[in-house]
DNA sequence: ATTCTAACA
DNA sequence: TGTTAGCA
């Protein structure tokens, strides 16, 4: 049965968004599930592509992004012009990392300073008797 | 009970 | 995106 199908709370419930955030997409043109009468009906093919659309998001990537990184996976899209589109993406991300990863690790050293001298505040300060009481348990 | 559209926060 | 209203 891999030709399967799911209501729009099937995948809102499996991916722990709401229907409203699916509709959405779709409003963005992200995904565009057949409709039997008014209710859409998603294909395998839909729910991976929606998979793919939120994983992009959890790494940082805009709507936009994930669909040129998905397009590639069709074959009338996989042009040289199409290409060419991608690799520039692919380094703007990459420019894009390298910078959170140095905020993070300068975030992270001025937190082990904070944290240092919070140690060391307690360490040449006499423990409170409610630090005492604690400390006897 | 579910889904849908539309509109407003 | 969340929420809510009014339908079907």
């Amino acid at each position: 049965m891999p030709d399967r199908t799911y209501s729009i709370s099937d995948l809102a419930s499996e991916f722990g968004v709401t229907t409203r955030t699916i509709r959405f997409y779709e409003e963005k043109g992200l995904v565009h599930p057949r409709r039997e009468g008014q209710k859409r009906l998603y294909s395998a093919a839909d729910r991976v592509r929606i998979k793919l659309i939120l994983r992009g998001k959890r790494i940082g990537m805009s709507l936009q992004e994930s669909v040129e990184v998905i397009d590639l996976y069709d074959p009338e899209h996989n042009n040289e012009e199409q290409l060419h589109s991608l690799i520039s993406t692919v380094r703007e991300k990459r420019e894009r990392l390298l910078q959170q990863k140095k905020d993070i690790d300068d975030m992270l050293a001025g937190l082990d300073e904070v944290q240092s001298l919070c140690e060391q505040a307690l360490q040449d300060k006499p423990a409170s008797p409610t630090t005492r009481n604690r400390q006897r348990r």
